[in-house]
DNA sequence: GTCTGTGAAAGTGTTCACAGCG
DNA sequence: CGCTGTGAACACTTTCACAGAC
């Protein structure tokens, strides 16, 4: 099946961003060449399915021998659209906003950080990194005037709806979000959200599963 | 089947913490009977999956009517394990560590914060929030004496790995990670990634596929 | 009549085994 | 002979349609 370049599914997406990182990894440490073997070790999953994932975007590898480390990163940069450009504003300069502003993977990788904002009176102005932040009042002027094409959102919960649909109406078309609501967005808008008290209530239902043991036949029959 | 209490699938357990938060905004506005649609919609999913995830719990509607907001938020807190006692750890308090100290979400809902940590000596002894922040020397026995049952890590990638092994010998069992690196554990421990770069990357995807439209075949067959 | 609960069907993702290229 | 790339089998998820309780 010739899918090359065109609709990788979901899930696959999600592991070639790992891959991208362990290649990255593996090329700071001088590693010029990799089997499917050594790098799906390296990113944490099994063999097959790195081959799988890696068969969506072309013939890549080379029998016999593997893969070589830059070409590939490069590859998969593109088929993930890294090479573009990605301009993001951070909307919220709390402390989760600056911890993102902050965070090192962000400005490497094609996504630089160009606008901060808050409501804060007492914030706005102030330098964070090499950001002034703005105020949120001038949202549409700012994110224009930066050329933004990719927001994040680390705002309470009350005004994550409003802020979202100011950002929609901007022009933003990518949002990721950290508050902890469900939001609205029209169809052409991409949403994704992280939760950090969803991923704590997950870790409590398979912990506590673990602590009871042996109470469905699953366990069983593995 | 009857699968009451057993084996949620993983995909119907993230799903299932959706279902609470939603509910817990209807308790906030008195509401006291939900249908599966209007359920379905405030957690921003379709009906027939939120009746299929429900189904995992057992028969907690009333044909004809509907489900008892308060009765189903407890049978659903009951099926996470949320009606134990969760005592969270935080490794890093940094501006990532912080906001996780401060996020609202966390101190209700059964998790408690009860530690954190850092290895910088500036910030070692200083007050956030309720909390003093320990020194990670002191990881082991203050974990202990706090009897902490569960961690996260929000200390950078290069230090990460140890403080996760350290964790694991200290015997912690739940751990959720913010550091942007592939984390070893054993098969005991239950480990879950948050990564912001990650998110960024699929967002890039998605958006760059949505700008060049009809390359492939499936957007055609909708 | 309304709305839940659930089998059966469709769709998606993962594993496996091996054909085929270097 | 080693390691990639992939069809075919298997497992999991979602959707659908409707039987059955209230």
């Amino acid at each position: 099946m010739d899918d090359h370049g065109r609709h990788i599914p979901p899930a696959s997406v999600a592991r070639l961003t790992i891959y991208l990182r362990a290649l990255n990894s593996l090329l700071a440490e001088g590693i010029e060449r990799v089997s499917s073997d050594e790098l799906a070790d390296a990113a944490g999953v099994n063999s097959p399915i790195l081959r799988k994932d890696l068969s969506h975007l072309g013939s890549y590898g080379t029998r016999g021998v593997g893969y070589d480390v830059q070409y590939l990163n490069r590859q998969i940069s593109i088929a993930l659209g890294l090479t573009q450009d990605w301009r993001v504003g951070i909307i919220g300069a709390g402390n989760l906003g600056r911890a993102l502003a902050g965070y090192p993977g962000f400005g490497s990788r094609g996504f630089e950080i160009v606008a901060l904002f808050d409501a804060d009176q007492l914030v706005v102005g102030s330098e964070i990194g090499y950001l002034r932040v703005s105020d949120v009042e001038d949202l549409e002027e700012v994110l224009d005037r930066t050329r933004t094409n990719m927001a994040v959102l680390s705002v309470p919960a009350t005004v994550a709806q409003e802020l979202c649909d100011r950002l929609v109406a901007a022009g933003i078309r990518s949002i990721l979000s950290f508050a902890p609501v469900v939001l609205q967005v029209p169809p052409h808008v991409q949403l994704r959200k992280v939760d950090m008290s969803t991923e704590l209530q997950i870790l409590a239902y398979h912990a506590q599963r673990a602590h009871e043991p042996d109470l469905d036949a699953v366990s069983r029959a593995r």
